[in-house]
DNA sequence: CCGATTTTGGATTGTTTACTCCATTTTTAT
DNA sequence: ATAAAAATGGAGTAAACAATCCAAAATCGG
């Protein structure tokens, strides 16, 4: 389903993978819908902890730019191909799916909940302005990431990618303790 | 398409929208694909020539922020449906059907080139600083805007693509003319 | 060890889908 | 006016699809 999306992924498709028969695929998932939900789940999860450690040790601008610089290599070794696992499925679920648009969002909080706890602690530390916003600054990173994917998706290129971390970066950076007033 | 994804609408569901009959669709569409094409293409005209004349006249921050904040208004009237038309067309085709892929990057390239010729003019007017580089700043806000509409789309709230423009827009301001250095 | 429950294989069903076909109507060129 | 070309209606086809069904096998509880 990463591969090729949801829809163009069929049940038969994802027992031949799995190679398991359809009546087995039917005692565990009661319709497509349910494995797709299961599907978000998973990939959630993968992202989250792929991000976790990088994500964790939030204390520096060096470790922000070690997570952004992390994300475009790790694009890069996919050529580019893929997007978002979680934004891909959030593109084509959101409008068709109600129940996964819901999940996806959650997954989308979980995801900015952890870029904003690193920001916070970044705060704490003394790193990051007291006046700045983690909250707005967690979201707005998480949304020119997930720009960026797409646009470094669509043209098989980094660019987009770097030049909207990049901006996000240097945005929060503006934010350093003691540089802004 | 824009509703319910490509994948989700059937020729018949275009055929009883058009009102025509199946022989017609065939005829001037040899395949399902070739009417995504032209989707895609019609799409983006559509969404460059809504956003034309707020981008020509990009010759303040004023203007800047008034194109920001009329892409918002559009999304709560939509009652933040539907994301970006190109972006949501990008997302589900990018790896399924390479000549999509390639239009849709077009499409954004136009996008793209139409944001930095405000940016550009922006500076020739000595609004925008010289060391600005208007390029990479009209991508990054490019990017910023389509994981800001995603977001949006997924989260049924503004406040994404808010926090998204905000960033790039105060860091595009940033560059004001003798503000820096 | 044995009866009940769960799990599995695989054929099957009914529907949806993209696409074709051909006869008929409409338009165009002269 | 008329013949050729283009456009249209609508039934039809073959494949793909999600989901079902039932019998067989494996597992579990006492």
């Amino acid at each position: 389903m990463f591969d090729r999306g949801v829809a163009g992924t069929s049940v038969e498709d994802v027992q031949k993978a799995a190679k398991v028969s359809a009546s087995q695929l039917y005692h565990y998932f009661k319709e497509k819908r349910e494995l797709v939900l299961a599907v978000i789940a998973y990939q959630t999860e993968a992202v989250l902890q792929a991000q976790q450690q990088l994500l964790e040790e939030l204390d520096s601008f060096e470790a922000l730019r070690a997570w952004c610089d992390a994300i475009i290599e790790l694009q890069r070794m996919r050529q580019c191909k893929g997007g978002c696992p979680i934004g891909s499925l959030a593109s084509e679920l959101s409008e068709q799916e109600p129940e996964a648009r819901v999940e996806l969002a959650e997954g989308f909080a979980r995801w900015e909940r952890s870029i904003r706890t690193g920001l916070r602690s970044m705060q704490e530390r003394g790193e990051l302005a007291a006046e700045a916003d983690p909250d707005r600054l967690a979201l707005g990173l998480l949304a020119s990431l997930q720009g960026g994917l797409l646009l470094t998706q669509v043209r098989r290129d980094t660019e987009p990618l770097r030049a909207a971390l990049d901006m996000a970066f240097n945005y929060i950076r503006s934010f350093a303790a003691g540089v802004r007033d």
